[in-house]
DNA sequence: TTCGGTGCAAAAGATTTGCATATGT
DNA sequence: ACATATGCAAATCTTTTGCACCGAA
C-alpha cells in the first residue's frame, strides 16, 4: 500500500485533533492520491464509488475540506467556478487550456520576487497567490485551422 | 447623465448584433458603471432593485453576460468561487485581503514578460492570464493582536 | 407585426445541513 | 458509554431555463 507519508500525516491530523479515523477518510486520501491531479469533488465521488459504492457525496466534500485543513490538499477555483483539488506540494502555478481543459503546471522564482515588491507597494502581507496563464495549449494550436 | 461613452458602446453592440435596446440593459448597466468595482450578481440585483423593484434576478444575469460580451465587464472568480464583475479597462492583477474581503488592484509589466518566457518554455499561446495575491492588507494587520 | 426580451416560477448543479444511525476511542 | 462520523434526504445557494406575456424595431 503506497502513500505512507501522507496516511501518516493523516493521522496524525486526526489524532491531534480528536477525530476518528475512520476507513472512509483513509478510502478518500488514497483515492485522491492515486488519481491525476486537479480533481472536482464529482471525480473523486464517482472514483471513491467504483470500489465503495456505500460512501456519500457529503462524506467526500467533508473530507476534502478536511485533506484542506490537515495540509494534504489544496482547492482550486479556476475561471469555470467549479472547485478542484490538488495534491499538496511545493508551490506553483498553472497554464490552462481553455480548449481541451489540459492544466500544466509550471514554477517561477522570479515572479515570486517580484509580487513581493508589489505587496511592500501596497502594505499588504501576502499569504498565498494565484497565477493562472489561460490560452491554446500546442495540441489544441495545431488543430487550429 | 453620465457613462457616455459606455452608452454608445453598448448601443452599437446591440445593433451590431440585432439586439434590442431596452430600459433594464441601460439601467444595469448604469447600476454597474457607477457602484464600486468587483461586483456579485447579488449586488447588482440588490442596487438596481432599490430603483426598479420590477427588475428580475434573471435579467441582471442575463444582462450581465451580454455586458461581457459586448466587451464592457469582465467576470472574476476569487478563491471565494463567487463570480464577480468589474468594468472592463486596462488590465490588471488584484490583492485581496482574506480578513476583510477589499480588492485592491495592481498592474505590473514586468510579469508579463516572464509570463511569456514561460507560455514559450510550454508551447502555450496566452490569451489572458490571472494573477492574484492573497493576504492581509494594512488596516488588517493593525488589527492583529 | 414580428422577434427578441422580460419576469416569474421551476429546474438544475454544486455544496451544506439536519438527523437518526453507526462506529471509532 | 460517549462523542464524532456517516449517509440519506432535504435545504441552500447560485445560476439557468421554460414559458406566457411584453415591447422595441
Amino acid at each position: 500500500m503506497a502513500h505512507e507519508a501522507e496516511l501518516k500525516a493523516l493521522a496524525a491530523y486526526l489524532e491531534k485533533n480528536h477525530l476518528k479515523h475512520t476507513k472512509q477518510r483513509e478510502l478518500i486520501l488514497q483515492v485522491f492520491l492515486e488519481a491525476k491531479r486537479h480533481l472536482t469533488s464529482e471525480d473523486l465521488y464517482q472514483s471513491v464509488r467504483q470500489d465503495h459504492p456505500n460512501v456519500g457525496y457529503t462524506t467526500v466534500y467533508r473530507t476534502m475540506k478536511l485533506l484542506v485543513e490537515a495540509g494534504l490538499a489544496t482547492e482550486h477555483h479556476f475561471d469555470d467556478g467549479i472547485t478542484r483539488y490538488e495534491i499538496e506540494q511545493r508551490h506553483h502555478d498553472h497554464l490552462v487550456c481553455i480548449k481541451c481543459g489540459k492544466i500544466q503546471e509550471f514554477e517561477c522564482e522570479m515572479i515570486e520576487d517580484t509580487q513581493n515588491a508589489i505587496a511592500k507597494r501596497y502594505g499588504f502581507r501576502i499569504l498565498r497567490h494565484r497565477h493562472e496563464l489561460y490560452g491554446h495549449c500546442p495540441e489544441c494550436q495545431q488543430s487550429e485551422s
